[in-house]
DNA sequence: CTGAAAGCGCTTACAG
DNA sequence: CTGAAAGCGCTTACAG
């Protein structure tokens, strides 16, 4: 129960309502070992009839850690960062971490600074930072994804885009399409993924054509790119989209045109999201493991964090591909 | 540019470099307007030079206001929050705070409780708080959308989802629908909108019908929901879901049933997110102006920190029918 | 406008 | 195990 003291209670207020000393409870809230059991039965009855909470504000000041990790993300519209945010406190929660999420909106600058000023141990960049942004944080980071930049010293956390495009494009060779369009859109991630399409088809001996330069990824997005592609281009037999939130457009561009999903058209997306799921858009994917991928970003900044000199590493995940009902052959002209 | 010393630098090393006294930094850095323009002039150069940020902590414990707030949401997945928190953002960022988003995430008690503790000067809560969470909150709060459960004393900004439904319901009946299902789910909205739901098809004169009663409402609910109406009723020419998400499920549930959307089935959301959009579902639904709710939300929160013992206010408000293609006048057998 | 002083509520050694 | 002491880096009066 909460006291209705005009004033908040304080450490002196449980150690004398325990009859201890200032110190004794101090040792009790950190979970010290060398405190008799009745000692800490009266110091934890004292804390909650008073309804005491530590000051953080004190105790930081005082020197004590923060046990507090921030994600660093762009925009909360994009879901990708929801596993790897799952992934994070799976490994981060034992050990009595709070893990929050900050966006980079409008006045993000400050905004960044304010929650590294704030007292964070360390950040999980899952964002583009401006370059000059990216060089001012001054906490361990971790970069989650391929990122055109990343804070000095930061490990890499991503899964080898170029891997799994490159599988992806293979699914589709090996179905029978040449005629393929990419829609993407600017950042690390799409830039690599771009790249791997491209590259994919010039090995076939195929003109690579990619549409959108777009740093948003919604699915009007991948609405107006899948339109520009078959306005140009109807003889295109497939649509790899940058994520599956675009492919999510390009599916409602099809409909839109009478083009039936898989049987004019082929379509396939990225990040295994809940849109490409057997009960929405049954669609092929590529699994970016965002889980596991959080995982391992937590663990390297847990890691970071103890041994804060230790040489920032890569590592690199190998994502899966994830065949549904979204392709399958092209129909014979 | 950030100095390499081993020790972060304070208020004493600024003003030793600027060669002023303490308290002067200290009003500089509050903005005061009692400096002198010189001083003021060397004391930043001192803080650039130096590249000191203040202690958030050491300010806090001093009794400087934590200029955070903070929004309370269920689940990341549900993007209803986005429009709100660019709401409040826009009344509260010129007043200098900082907005962050927590989610309620298992452990989530202890999280909000860490969050308050750590002293952010009001929360708005948009998520279905258990009713003995709600009633720990002992910082200033508003609730946002109707909940079950509030925390004391909270002012409330709502939608009117009682006369958002019933203008949808209107709708379907003016186009000749009478054999409607709808797609539900648990919590203070849900409720609300599958009452007025009932109710009007109660005084229409027909038997409403229902299905749904989990808490998550994510696309693939829409699809097992539709399918289960479906499966059940094939005779409904309408199905109005609990919200666009949903909808999405259900449009991809009559999409592998073979039936067309509008032509065959009439499909009707709520919340009118990007997913309603003409250039991805185009599916007339119920903007619930969550913008204009934000900011509703972040004026009662700043009003409410300013004056702590005004009497609890409910504000709500008139949310706004939008017809699309994906609703039409049934097919006449 | 300035400077010395007190105090916010903790944690960390340190001597018992 | 305990208790008194120092100090974290600020802000707030308060006397100049």
């Amino acid at each position: 129960m909460v006291s209705d003291s005009s004033r908040r209670p304080t450490i002196y207020d449980v150690a004398e309502h325990a009859g201890v000393s200032k110190s004794l409870v101090s040792l009790v809230l950190r979970g010290s070992p060398n405190v008799s059991a009745k000692r800490r039965a009266a110091v934890e009855a004292a804390i909650d009839e008073l309804g005491y909470t530590p000051s953080t504000a004190a105790a930081r000041l005082a020197g004590a850690r923060s046990q507090r990790l921030e994600v660093v993300i762009d925009d909360y519209r994009n879901l990708w960062f929801v596993d790897l945010l799952e992934g994070i406190r799976q490994v981060t929660d034992e050990l009595g971490y709070h893990v929050g999420v900050v966006d980079m909106h409008t006045g993000a600058h400050s905004a960044l600074n304010d929650v590294i000023a704030s007292g964070v141990e360390g950040v999980v960049v899952a964002a583009e930072l401006p370059e000059a942004l990216a060089e001012q944080v001054s906490v361990q980071a971790v970069v989650a994804g391929n990122r055109a930049s990343r804070p000095p010293g930061a490990d890499l956390v991503a899964n080898d885009d170029d891997a799994g495009m490159t599988a992806l494009m293979d699914h589709l060779f090996e179905l029978g399409h040449r005629r393929i369009g990419h829609i993407t859109a600017t950042g690390g991630s799409a830039g690599r993924r771009r790249a791997a399409f491209e590259a994919a088809m010039r090995r076939a001996g195929l003109t690579p054509l990619s549409v959108g330069v777009d740093a948003e990824t919604g699915a009007d997005k991948g609405f107006v790119g899948a339109n520009e592609l078959l306005d140009a281009h109807p003889e295109l037999t497939a649509i790899v989209a940058e994520n599956d939130t675009m492919a999510l457009g390009a599916f409602m561009a099809a409909r839109q045109r009478g083009l039936s999903v898989p049987g004019d058209l082929s379509l396939a997306g990225y990040d295994d999201s809940p849109l490409a799921g057997p009960k929405v858009m049954d669609l092929t994917t590529v699994d970016g493991r965002g889980t596991e991928l959080g995982r391992q970003a937590g663990l390297a900044l847990l890691d970071r964090i103890a041994n804060p000199d230790r040489p920032a590493e890569t590592i690199l995940l190998p994502p899966e591909l994830v065949v549904r009902s979204s392709t399958a052959p092209p129909r014979l002209d």
